[in-house]
RNA sequence: GGCGCGUUGGUCAAGGGGUUAAGACGCCUCCCUUUCACGGAGGAAUCACGGGUUCGAAUCCCGUACGUGCUACCA
């Protein structure tokens, strides 16, 4: 059995969306599982590989998906270098094979002359144009030109492609581990560049040349490549190395969840959800969108909810922590048909794990929040209480940021127009009552406060009930939070009396405005 | 237009000849809770359509429709 090695291929240009990640994820989960290889390999070209940062951005995001690739694009390694534009020679010595082998030629055409003609076709009200069998011969290659003409050509260096000679007619077959046998006939693909005129290759020479030196046994990728998979599938076999080709996979696309389409980084601004792992700023349009590490993903929630967007395995289970994943993943029972993305499920996931989370692991991420906002904590006892308190009823981590902040800064505006309507002699008297009985008491758990609350209202012949609201909103500023008790609690004795007598004064202030 | 791939509630989906067609998100009602959540109970809502095959089809086959992808010297 040879050993497992997957590899992931990103481009640099377009920063790493929802359905690239899922597929590294796959490729991850398949990867792991049987104590393969994962590979980094960057797709990049002469004209995106100065892209800034971008390298970085997908080891990054990788990173925090809980990915580390075993092999590039940094490492010197075996298979080095892990670059599409630090391999361009060997690319051109492989198509440069197929040439002498007779399974592609040279093309001198340019783009304009090939716009023209497609153009011309068009407006004849025919079909695309398709350089392959049908017009080859009368474009300008080594095919339809004299030999001596060729050589000319070459010499003087003139732009030119390779491209690949498919035969027409011809029937290739290959097995998909999702989809079965896919059989497709060659007429419908054309005799595709594999070498560019600036001597990079297409994607099409790229993957089938690297997947074979770096040893690739297992291809997952977007279904949006299965029309050109018979050309690959081709390259293989002219290279003469079909029994080494890739068990292929090809994934299901990842949708828009209005309309339909495939989702697009435009989607998710316009429908107001983040479409990438982590911020990421476009250095070509200047535009920054943020991703769902700022909005408040855990990393566990991310990749749960992406793993089964196209996949689950059979059970009720939906909450799966990444071993489980690696450990139940089964490329098998990946679907064959495209998902719509749907943030509110997205969140749920979230949800699920902040409230499934050990406080200790909430606290870093929760802390860095607090101090981005000008709230530096230092007491971690507190805030692992706190955080402890409060997380289940977050979705985001940014929501502790408003279900917490009045535990470790006062609150200076109350929302006094609630409580003011019902509010009476006989209330201001209570609290009163109540700040002398706190300040005689030692008071540490909640059931203390609460008792000589209701001990206190009940001798004034009040309901505690509305006293609550006025408590809490005194304690916290409005209307929302955990449990009031629970709040004086961990607030203590002392904050929790200047809160209430910070309380009854703005109700005194707002009472004689009105 | 051509070719490929797909189609189970609004969304994610289980189910691969016999099921009252799971479950989850979201939505609605109620309970719990004198805030808001969490939690609990319940509800509305589905096999794209038409033909076959079969005693029997969501499941197999063929058409149609619809969707989506590709059709670049982009990946």
């Amino acid at each position: 059995m040879k050993k497992v090695r997957v590899r992931f291929a990103p481009s640099p240009t377009g920063g790493l969306h929802l359905g690239g990640l899922r597929t590294a994820l796959y490729n991850y989960f398949y990867a792991k599982q049987h104590n393969g290889d994962f590979i980094l390999r960057i797709e990049d070209t002469d004209q995106t590989r100065f892209v800034k940062g971008a390298e970085e951005y997908i080891i990054d995001s990788l990173n925090w998906c809980g990915i580390q690739p075993n092999e590039g694009p940094h490492n010197e390694g075996k298979y080095a270098p892990y670059r599409q534009s630090e391999r361009k020679d060997i690319y051109r010595k492989y198509a440069e094979e197929l040439v002498k082998k007779g399974h592609a030629y040279y093309a001198f055409d340019t783009t304009e002359e090939i716009e023209a003609l497609r153009e011309k076709l068009k407006s004849e009200g025919k079909s695309n144009l398709q350089y392959g069998y049908d017009v080859r011969h009368q474009m300008r290659n080594s095919l339809s030109l004299p030999p001596e003409e060729t050589e000319a050509l070459l010499k003087i260096n003139f732009p030119h492609v390779i491209r690949i000679k498919i035969i027409k007619n011809e029937f290739v077959h290959f097995k998909d581990m999702i989809r079965g046998d896919i059989e497709m006939e060659t007429n419908g693909v054309d005799d595709k560049v594999l070498l560019k005129a600036d001597g990079m290759p297409t994607y099409h020479l790229a993957v089938v040349v690297d997947d074979y030196l770096m040893k690739i046994t297992h291809a997952f990728r977007g279904e949006e490549w299965l029309p050109s998979a018979p050309v690959h599938v081709l390259l293989w076999k002219y290279l003469g190395w079909e029994s080494d080709m890739p068990k292929w996979a090809h994934l299901p696309l990842i949708l828009k969840p209005d309309g339909n389409g495939k989702l697009s980084k435009r989607d998710g601004e316009r429908l107001g959800f983040p479409v990438f792992a982590k911020e990421w700023n476009d250095p070509k349009t200047g535009e920054s969108m943020k991703g769902f590490k700022e909005i408040g993903f855990l990393p566990e929630a991310f990749v749960n909810m992406l793993a089964l967007l196209g996949w689950n395995d059979g059970s009720q289970q939906e909450i799966f922590s990444m071993d489980e994943l690696v450990k139940n993943f089964s490329i098998e029972r990946v679907h064959s048909s495209g998902a719509k993305f749907d943030y509110e499920k997205a969140k749920w996931f979230n949800h699920e794990w902040i409230k499934k989370s050990h406080p200790d692991r909430l606290l870093a991420p929760v802390k860095d929040l607090f101090t981005e906002k000008g709230i530096i904590i230092n007491d971690h006892k507190k805030l692992t209480k706190v955080i402890d308190l409060v997380k289940e009823r977050c979705t985001l981590l940014t929501d502790f940021l408003e279900q917490a902040d009045f535990f470790f800064a006062t609150p200076i505006q109350i929302d006094t127009t609630s409580i003011l309507s019902k509010w009476n002699q006989n209330k201001n008297l209570f609290f009163n009552e109540l700040i002398r009985s706190y300040q005689l008491t030692t008071l540490v758990k909640a059931v203390e406060f609460e008792n000589i609350f209701k001990e206190i209202s009940a001798i004034n012949q009040l309901k505690p009930g509305e006293l609550m609201l006025p408590f809490r909103i005194m304690l916290v500023g409005g209307k929302h939070g955990p449990a009031v008790f629970d709040i004086a609690s961990i607030l203590g004795k002392e904050e929790t009396i200047k809160r209430i007598e910070h309380g009854l004064s703005m109700l005194n202030l707002a009472q004689k405005a009105n």
